[in-house]
DNA sequence: GTGAAAGCGCTAACAA
DNA sequence: TTGTTAGCGCTTTCAC
């Protein structure tokens, strides 16, 4: 088991370059020869090296999939999607996981020397445009999906937006004192809801309240976690009068929310964000990001673009959609 | 960016064993020039290629954790305790997903001729008996988590006793049609599981009724999805009389369940099976299943197998612990 | 302390 | 149709 192409062609009496033609699906191999080679590597479990392919061929035929901290039901969506779109070709798909011990661009510049892949799909990681910058000098084809910087190719959802849109749902049904968990203070998406949903209330003529902005650990995956959810809800309603409606960063911290209600017996309006898949089992109204379908139109540009000299830059936004469930309303 | 190693050398002035050596913390070179040969390689961004170096050290420093359909939730608990055991190396931790468009130990047996790591971690991989000793065949150093093979490393939950222990709390409260909401009939520990239900009612003297043990759609995840557990409580409350109780085979499911009994006003006690992070907030009682710690430790096991040539088998099986929170209970 | 050179397991001209 | 051979970008003896 597990030999070389030398172990191969000695045993099928050819030479490596018959067995190499075989594993390349040369036309040139007689089907003789061919069968011959094949019946013997089959029989001794021989597979060529990933590794030294890679070197001689200097393309890897895998792409890497790089996410920070695998525990967020975002990226599963996501990756689905991903991995639907290499499953038709002959790609492999290797995850790489971002720690969250080390500056993320830190740990991309090593990865990206390191040549792993043929092309890089950038999940969920947020940089600056300066680090964005520093990255594309690597020219290692990539995509990035769920951020953007103007040089990349890139598929996003419009965040502001999402906030908004969530926060004019309130607004129209006549709450006025909206609250928003947010996450930690420094994750890009998280500012840009924020500001999203602080807009909102001025075009409306209110004055956003800071009390009602609030988080608690922010620590575990930026916030974006259950018990942030549920802290924050705990603070909201220790306010006197409590707010009349909630809108979250993330459905499993709207989880924590509601948690939280149901231990003082209250049911608050609550719209979560992402609309993960059990979502939909316990009701919960929430801004729908097309996680599935990022996934698998990143990873057909990236594909697409792999090979080319100079691809087309292809850049596109998405707008979530408000998934009215039973949790928004006054009596759920 | 992005050079070889002879770029550095010739801009440093030096040959090209001195900067491997010096990219291998060797002792042997004057700081002067590896301070030299850093700066060069820091200015033109320069990392050694993975691939080259494997070849060349016959030796990866990358672990692969190969895992079924990334969207079960069990495997991130799994994967986050992979992934700390991990950052306390040098070694680097790629993913492998396998998909459910062809066999499971046809795509293993692929990937592990391509000798893409130095290791192998199999999470909830579940291969026959037979298909193992052809996997370890390969000779590469692998442990296998959440699944048991007698010749290889492995930890392992006891699924017969997770089920029996659930069945058992029920039985003990009184209450006697228990139903089971199950997986794929091929599952191994989904038939596990359905055993240890079997056997304990038996051997508390009743006689398992077949029509209370039912699954819905089965085809996404092997059945371990909500709405599987959505479609088999439909079928369960079309009987009469209800059942009393339900057991499942994860929360996923149990949470599909229980959003088809508030369909119906009804809320019969159920308790699920994992422990996700979410079971604690929505009040799901739950067979624990410790996923943290076999990830963390059997990457500990396979880490320091690696390079040992006759390293000694270690095999460990847990009991899930049984978690009561509301949903377990009559009024809940 | 440093360099020259062989070799890791393949692919891809180039010859035959 | 097949074999020979020169790399791919590194590591690692072995000299110096």
């Amino acid at each position: 088991m597990s030999n070389t192409i030398y172990d191969i062609a000695r045993q099928a009496g050819v030479s490596i370059a018959t067995v190499s033609r075989v594993f390349n699906e040369s036309p040139n191999v007689s089907s003789k020869t061919r069968k011959k080679v094949q019946n013997v590597a089959k029989e001794m479990g021989y597979q060529p090296q990933g590794m030294a392919q890679g070197l001689a061929r200097r393309k890897k035929n895998v792409i890497m999939a790089v996410v920070p901290l695998l525990s967020n039901y975002f990226f599963l969506q996501v990756l689905n999607g991903i991995q639907d779109a290499i499953s038709e070709t002959n790609f492999e798909l290797h995850i790489y996981n971002v720690k969250s011990s080390e500056k993320p661009v830190d740990q991309l510049k090593r990865l990206l020397g390191r040549r792993w892949a043929d092309g890089y799909l950038f999940v969920s990681i947020h940089l600056s445009d300066s680090e964005w910058k520093m990255i594309s000098q690597f020219d290692q084809q990539m995509v990035l999906i769920d951020d953007a910087y103007s040089a990349c190719n890139y598929f996003q959802v419009n965040n502001k937006q999402g906030a908004r849109k969530a926060t004019r749902y309130f607004l129209e049904h006549g709450f006025k004192r909206i609250a928003l968990i947010t996450a930690k203070e420094e994750s890009i998406p998280a500012a840009k809801r924020r500001q999203g949903y602080i807009q909102t209330l001025t075009d409306w003529g209110l004055t956003p309240d800071e009390s009602l902005i609030v988080s608690g650990d922010t620590q575990y995956r930026d916030g974006f976690n259950e018990e942030n959810g549920y802290e924050a809800m705990q603070k909201l309603l220790e306010q006197t009068p409590n707010p009349e409606a909630v809108v979250c960063m993330s459905d499993i911290q709207a989880i924590g929310a509601i948690s939280a209600m149901k231990e003082q017996n209250l049911s608050l309006p609550i719209i979560g964000y992402d609309d993960i898949q059990l979502a939909k089992y316990i009701g919960l109204s929430t801004m729908r990001q097309p996680m599935y379908k990022m996934g698998k139109e990143g990873t057909n540009v990236l594909l697409d673009q792999i090979g080319k000299d100079q691809p087309k830059v292809v850049q596109k936004e998405y707008i979530p959609d408000l998934i009215l469930r039973s949790t928004s309303s006054q009596q759920n």
